[in-house]
DNA sequence: GTTGCTAAGTCTGTCAACCAGACTTAGCAT
DNA sequence: ATGCTAAGTCTGGTTGACAGACTTAGCAAC
């Protein structure tokens, strides 16, 4: 293996790691789970996450600032109007990264009675899978099939 | 909106979850990123993320222990022998999420000049890209089409 | 109006993890 | 022996997580 040519480019811009500063923690990544699985209100996440309530309330609100979340107001029949969390489009955009945790997971992390929840495309019902496919049409089965090269925003080590 | 059906079960033998204790922590990633870019080694990574010495050796041996990363043995000419980190098939199979991760992060966290990395396919030469897909082999362009049901693992509150 | 109820959120003290920076180790070479 | 270097450990200060108690805000019954 020869010195790899990423060692002369600057990590300091890269996108992973923006993306990581705004999602990657663990309670961050607990309480998007759940709001893609619908749950929505602050005791309910709180409950399937355990989360400390201080922690969950510095997340939602990290959440909501970052725009993954917004608060939506509702009502319980004899109860004040309280808020609940809904993802936005910047987060439903963060499915496929939830989708492959979770084929990970599964494959390699599972319970022994298998996946605890399976994807299903709500047109025809078949299970949902993750792929990775180039501009060509071609699938890629394997990351070894793939080259990193230098992007646009690539910058050279002073 | 309805009371969502996962309220009813148990969150804790989520793979997602399982899956976040093993890479959910934010040195644990940018150790993984740096091993597909082709960075093994100690000082490397370490300047390239800029970790604490002590993180990160905390995490190339939890990586080396849960068997996403293996040591290997080299030898630098007059130096003495040392160990590289290589991903293993289970850290390979990370590269979806990194993916993910790499396109959410270019399109919502971006520096202005654009991707500081591009993915390109080995054998054509083109880019790139995640796709969901169902096993009817249809496209499924966003989340909203994609329906989470109960799997065999899923256990209901007691 | 006051009392109770509930979901959401804050406060407090303790304890574990992170951090920067200095120090140590282990083998090779002169 | 002495120096060199990548890898790894030690130290003391600071930040954040955590559990558990407390507070808030509006609605409803009395």
């Amino acid at each position: 293996m020869n010195r790899p040519w990423i060692l002369d480019y600057d990590a300091e811009n890269c996108t992973i790691g923006a993306a990581l500063a705004i999602v990657g923690e663990k309670w961050t990544f607990l309480v998007l789970r759940e709001a893609f699985n619908g749950v929505r209100r602050f005791d309910d996440i709180r409950r399937r996450i355990s989360a400390p309530r201080q922690v969950l309330s510095d997340r939602l609100a990290r959440l909501v600032d970052e725009g993954l979340l917004r608060k939506v107001p509702y009502r319980e029949p004899g109860q004040r109007s309280r808020s609940e969390y809904r993802l936005t489009e910047k987060g439903l955009a963060l499915f496929p990264l939830m989708a492959a945790l979770l084929e990970w997971g599964n494959m390699y992390a599972a319970s022994p009675d298998g996946p605890v929840v399976d994807l299903r495309h709500r047109d025809c019902g078949a299970p949902v899978h993750l792929e990775l496919r180039c501009a060509e049409d071609h699938l890629v089965p394997s990351p070894r099939e793939i080259t990193p090269i230098p992007g646009p925003g690539a910058r050279l080590i002073a």
